[in-house]
DNA sequence: CTTTGGATCGTCT
DNA sequence: GACGATCCAAAGG
């Protein structure tokens, strides 16, 4: 590597297109851990959630192919990046095969590299509201830099430009890579933030603890059990 | 702490 | 014409 290798820290091996070729629901929680990247930025992903198809009444591709979602529809290990709200970007890694749609939107990041660069594009303008006085901090707590799907783009520079870009080649300047932290073995589960409908599917995992995981409230759904 | 409403526009009805 | 895989700040307790 060259001398702008990185400092410190464990190889990072690119994931394999083969990693993405499965169910959402078997890739959504092998994704916590791994550490998405783009230029100087990284995150370690910590909060996930799986949509499917024609079964899944919430996801973007259940009425079928669009121009909007047909990235979806596309190979696996590609990003699919919808706008919504009239403002915001959110991403997602697509799984599954050409012609099958499946997706895990990424929710939460714990920022790793270049956290410069995110305070900096997740900064409000000096004066605005609620940017904190008297210090010369941008704004925010850095464990509220991707704490949420549209954070999570805002903080990484991600938007409608990178649709499609391809998570294995890089070649849209992001990458996904494994630096050998696995997943948690057994990860925090609830329904889905933010829906109207199938709100009680347990699709939603995050990693236990971290406190960059968003606020977003999803319906709990295995309840902790009182133990004796 | 929790609740509420505004912002803002592409997509679908 | 309505609403969304959201975020933010202001108001209320």
């Amino acid at each position: 590597m060259s001398p702008a290798r990185r400092a410190a820290g464990p190889a990072r091996r690119v994931v394999p297109r083969r990693f993405y070729a499965g169910d959402p629901l078997e890739v959504a929680p092998a994704l916590l851990n791994k550490v998405l990247v783009g230029g100087a930025r990284a995150g370690r992903i910590v909060e996930v959630e799986a949509y499917r198809g024609a079964d899944d009444p919430a996801s973007h591709a259940y009425r079928g192919l669009r121009p909007r979602n047909a990235v979806m529809f596309g190979p696996p290990g590609h990003l699919y990046v919808y706008f919504t709200y009239g403002m915001h970007f959110c991403a997602n890694v697509v799984c599954l095969g050409e012609g099958v749609a499946g997706a895990v939107l990424l929710r939460a990041l714990a920022p790793l590299d270049g956290i410069e660069a995110m305070r900096a594009a997740r900064a409000r303008p000096p004066g605005a509201p609620g940017r904190r006085s008297g210090d010369g901090s941008s704004g925010w707590p850095d464990r509220d830099l991707a704490s949420g799907p549209a954070r999570l783009c805002q903080a990484m520079g991600i938007t409608g430009a990178d649709d499609g870009a391809d998570l294995v080649s890089g070649a849209g300047g992001i990458q996904l890579v494994d630096d050998g932290v696995a997943p948690p073995p057994r990860p925090a589960v609830s329904g889905r933030v933010g829906l109207r409908v199938a709100v009680e599917r347990p699709w939603r995992w995050w990693v236990p603890g971290d406190p960059n995981v968003s606020k977003g409230k999803g319906l709990v759904v295995a309840p902790a059990r009182a133990r004796r």
